[in-house]
DNA sequence: ACCTCTTGTAGGAATTTTCTGATTGCGCGC
DNA sequence: GCGCGCAATCAGAAAATTCCTACAAGAGGT
């Protein structure tokens, strides 16, 4: 039996995979958390097999949860879904280790899939999204400059140009303000850019918005 | 009994809707369809009482299928679900007769609530949102919200989004940096933004910089 | 092994920006 | 022709951001 947790911050997300999951017999969703702290917490029961976790949630991020996890329990399998089909998270993701990267509109057959392959450590790339994902990372070796950003730097960017402030972008990565200074003067000097207006405008003109 | 059609593309979230609604007594979720034409096709069946739709499906958007609802069945309730915050699509929603607009990520309560409250033709915005539903409204029915603005507080824009700073504007224009911000604050306050990112983004959007 | 570069993290000082009011003049309606 | 609101302008205090600097840990090259 497949011992499961499942975080993310929509109520009815976490539902809709409960309900997935319930018709299989050799999985069982154990517990969920709808944050990043919660899951934490949780995992260190030390009771669970595999993670299943939105990469996108408010607060903590996943993939900063992903790195504390890596960081406690190494072999855990974590599987991290995103809803937007953002492929330079995907990237990330797979830098930090994560088992599997899927998209939150996989057809259930293919998360089970995941789910059975990355039990024991193994990894699951979408073969849809497989080659995608590869001109993605070679476009990191030497195409549009924020793929060349630390997965740190990118958060920061995004939350920048969506126009939070550094100090609320602090509080909520839980850093002080003059490290999220730091990640953005360095944002902006890969990229070639002078100041939050063109950081947005970049943005913008890059996809990464809208 | 209120017979339910679920339309979204992602069938996690089709389940999750499915689990949550399971619970109610007075509602049946007689059908889901996965995108805009499967479900124009099961709605001429006729047997729905009220329609949840994503605002965000691929290929045609939510907002399209809507409209073609409205061709045909111009009283069956219509709820629009977004997976972004963004008002933007409220408006469009509401305007194309959508019945009620909430994210996604509400509590259950308030969808339960909200489908209740359209079931007859009724509609329903959330409180939450309501208020700046309202501004957006009015600033919809008066044209691009930026022809608003005074002449000075144009030119105080512009160098802002192209990255100037507020103390360069102000030696620019011979003025204060304190007068530079202060129209600083009443073009956000016009266009109802909160932050510099997101006057970048207006700007953009709205082909003022490019 | 050693040196260098990158990444993640911040502190203190220097600046910039924001917040909270104010003042003045100008057109507009009654 | 008086008051009212809006546009343009700014000051002082408070808050946020930037600048410069630093340092430790890891990656990588020689």
């Amino acid at each position: 039996m497949i011992e499961l947790l499942i975080v993310d911050d929509h109520t009815i997300f976490r539902s809709g995979l409960r309900r997935m999951l319930s018709d299989e017999a050799d999985i069982h969703v154990a517990d969920e958390a709808s944050d990043g702290a919660g899951a934490l917490a949780k995992i260190r029961s030390g009771k669970f097999d595999v993670v299943l976790m939105d990469i996108n949630m408010a607060g903590r991020s996943g993939l900063d949860t992903l790195e504390s996890i890596r960081a406690e329990r190494p072999e855990l399998p974590v599987i991290m879904l995103s809803m937007y089909p953002e492929e330079q998270y995907a990237v990330l993701a797979l830098r930090a280790r994560a088992n599997a990267y899927l998209s939150k509109d996989v057809e259930p057959q293919e998360l089970l899939t995941a789910i059975r392959h990355v039990v024991g450590g193994g990894r699951y790339v979408s073969p849809r999204s497989a080659a995608n994902l590869l001109m993605q990372m070679d476009r990191a070796r030497e195409g549009a400059p924020h793929e060349k950003l630390t997965a740190r730097e990118m958060q920061v960017m995004m939350k920048i140009v969506r126009g939070m402030s550094l100090t609320d972008v602090g509080v909520q990565m839980c850093l002080s303000v003059k490290t999220v200074s730091t990640y953005r003067v360095r944002i902006l000097e890969k990229l070639g850019l002078a100041s939050n207006a063109e950081l947005v405008q970049y943005a913008m003109r890059n996809g990464l918005l809208d």
